[in-house]
RNA sequence: GCCGCGGUAGCUCAGGGGUAGAGCAACCGAUUCGUAAUCGGUAGGGCGUGGGUUCAAAUCCCUCCCGCGGCACCA
């Protein structure tokens, strides 16, 4: 016998061994129908799986947030029956569930064709349709190796004998289709349902590694309900009009061309927004204490040795050779250079913290399948600071960068923020003394701030751990915008030393932080964040003044003008077309305000106001309208 | 960098061996019309690049460039 108990708190015994689909089918059938796992102790538990000792028991149903989990881990599970049946040469390598779907890795000599997804989707429907019993076996692990090398499964077999000694190998069979797998499934294919689609292929290395041969990657999109599948559809379908590609081009931001790749032609409404997020910075900056400098953007080679640039980060640099045969790099980072003003003359440890800012252009020579719109670029320009201070200081400075990344952000409305902490990298200068030291500060400063952060190993940067602070774009792919770094190596290996109290000389610690990190890469953000929708005080035209007659063309003038006095950025357009027409153009150009100057404002001194998105208009007198607009275009203080 | 897909007018896209197409935008007229498209006309293309196959290439094959989606990379 055994007890069970369900999550009501009551407790039923059984005949053991008793499966979880017993259990449910005692509560009622309704309950049996819907049930499509269950949970025993915690741990998910197939619906058909014997329990032999007392146990908590729950059911999973379609409305349990882990079905969606289990329905598309199902998805990729069918997918590889699908594929088997077809090219059954194919080998199966891992398919797990992903966000919104699954994918599945095939090893094969032919890559898929868009065609292929076709067949395999018509496939995955008709194994649904027959709903084949997914029936979980433990194997014996030598056994379950050769047995999948007889099979040609070579990966799988791979896999196994690589899973740790002690862990059972379980297996899953769905009709003529057996697969290595931890499990849980559902009880049978048919309950995978319709709500999934095949959506693209991709290559993907084995194990993630370049080195190794690249697989051959299905991705797919799986659901509970076809509701949700369409709503995720229009998802992206509406993600897609937010495109900050696309938005660059309609609201003529920027553009890109082949003889630049990755470099950002700004036209002069995008150069506008990007030089309001410039002001906005200096002002937050010179508030917190920052001074702020320019260095050169081109240097002699021997600086990028000193460094540690040339040897660890060559492969990103640009370099240029001149007639007198002198080497020189297109800075890829501000650091250097920024410390050559540090070691001017002497700094005393009175003068630190010593808080130093550059707007600096950068350059690295990203591989060509990494550029992304003004995601990922070749050149961009990084509101770079860089700190020195004592090891005392070392960690409130951290804190305050933090608070101050944080409260930058929520500017923008961004409120969840993302922190990853990377520590050191293969790759690296410095002694392993020194990053104990300067991951304890950074990882000290972050847990007593009391933030969540994901912990990213061996991702730091060359001279020291690092904090990212990501943003989700509108495909919801995240991308590092801030960034803090604490550095011990470049001091060192620049020789940049302050005089202490005992009237030695030291070594800085230098932090290095960019709260939007690349202006480029925050601008792509910031217009998928607002679907182009960009808050009053960074659009690049505040507000047209649409004129209805020609009447009116002399008092539009007199209202645009002063606007401008009062430093709104307001264009007319006295265009000989229809209100609705301007009215039309200038929403899709995601212009803020249209004032609308007809025979009525001219003849009252008033404007008809229409704000973007709006269906209504307000009549003000012209130097009310200017009270308002001038207080709601003011930036965040 | 790797795998797949793509590049035709400013934009969105048809055409896929036999004389380059549409809508929107642009330009020129007319229209003075109160809140998301007024009407008519005109002009505009080396079909990404270089090579090859062919009587004939936007179309088929190869090279390279650029882009898109992933992977890898990512300071």
């Amino acid at each position: 016998m055994v007890a069970i108990t369900l999550p009501d708190g009551s407790t039923q015994n059984y005949e053991a061994p008793v499966t979880p689909a017993d259990v449910a089918r005692q509560i009622g059938p309704g309950l049996a129908k819907a049930a499509l796992a269950a949970k025993v102790n915690g741990e998910e538990w197939d619906l058909n799986r014997p329990v032999d000792r007392d146990a908590h028991l729950s059911l999973i149903t379609a409305r349990d947030p882990e079905a969606m989990e289990l329905i598309r881990h199902d998805a990729a599970h069918v997918m590889a029956e699908a594929v088997k049946e077809l090219y059954p040469e194919t080998q199966v390598t891992i398919g797990p569930a992903i966000e919104n779907g699954f994918y599945y890795d095939f090893a094969r000599d032919a890559p898929f064709t868009p065609d292929d997804l076709e067949k395999i989707e018509a496939r995955m429907r008709e194994i649904v349709e027959r709903d084949e019993p997914i029936q979980r076996e433990e194997w014996d692990r030598q056994e379950a190796i050769r047995t999948f090398e007889a099979m040609g499964e070579h990966y799988k077999a791979r896999i196994i004998a690589e899973l740790p000694e002690d862990a059972p190998v379980t297996v899953y069979r769905q009709g003529g289709f057996v697969d290595l797998c931890r499990g849980p499934h559902l009880p049978s294919t048919g309950r995978l349902g319709k709500a999934f689609r095949l959506t693209k292929l991709a290559g993907a290395y084995w194990r993630g590694d370049s080195s190794n041969e690249m697989l051959q990657r299905v991705y797919g999109t799986a659901w509970v309900t076809e509701r949700q599948l369409e709503d995720y559809l229009h998802m992206l379908e509406e993600a897609e009009r937010r495109d900050h590609r696309r938005l660059g081009r309609e609201m003529d931001l920027f553009h890109f061309q082949e003889e630049a790749p990755g470099a950002v032609f700004w036209h002069p409404k995008g150069w506008t927004l990007f030089n309001r997020l410039v002001d906005y910075m200096r002002r937050r900056q010179d508030a917190a204490g920052y001074d702020e400098i320019s260095t050169p953007e081109v240097l002699d080679r021997s600086l990028w040795e000193a460094s540690g640039h040339w040897e660890t980060f060559g492969e990103n640099m640009y370099t240029a050779t001149t007639a007198d045969e002198r080497a020189f790099a297109i800075k890829p980072m501000n650091c250097p250079g920024g410390v050559q003003v540090f070691k001017q003359g002497i700094t005393s440890y009175r003068d630190l913290p010593m808080r130093v800012a550059e707007f600096g252009k950068v350059h690295r020579y990203e591989p060509s399948g990494a550029l992304h719109g003004l995601m990922r670029v070749r050149a961009f320009t990084q509101d770079d600071a860089h700190i020195y201070c004592t090891e005392a200081q070392m960690e409130s400075e951290c804190r305050e960068v933090v608070d101050f990344i944080l409260d930058v952000y929520k500017d923008f409305g961004f409120e969840d923020v993302h922190i990853k902490f990377s520590d050191r990298p293969d790759k690296r200068i410095g002694s392993d003394e020194i990053w104990d030291q300067l991951e304890g500060a950074l990882k000290g400063a972050l847990d007593a701030m009391g933030h969540d952060y994901a912990y990213n190993p061996g991702e730091g940067a060359f001279y020291g751990p690092k904090l990212e602070f990501v943003l989700r774009d509108a495909l919801g792919r995240d991308w590092q915008c801030g960034t803090l770094q604490v550095d011990l190596n470049l001091p060192r290996r620049l020789d940049a030393t302050y005089v202490g109290e005992d009237g030695e000389s030291h070594y800085p610690v230098m932090l290095h932080r960019a709260l939007f990190g690349s202006l480029e890469r925050f601008i792509g953000i910031l217009l998928e964040h607002y679907a182009g929708n960009l808050p009053l005080w960074l659009a690049p035209v505040q507000g047209v003044v649409a004129t209805i007659t020609s009447d009116a063309n002399d008092y539009a003038e007199t209202v645009r003008r002063a606007c401008r006095e009062r430093g709104l950025r307001v264009q007319s357009d006295l265009r000989n077309e229809k209100i609705t027409y301007k009215v039309r153009e200038h929403s899709h150009a995601k212009v803020p305000l249209i004032l609308v100057a007809g025979r009525d404002e001219a003849a009252k001194g008033n404007v008809a106001l229409r704000r973007l998105g709006g269906r209504e208009q307000e009549i003000l007198a012209l130097n009310e309208a200017l009270d308002t607009l001038a207080r709601e275009a003011a930036p965040p203080a």
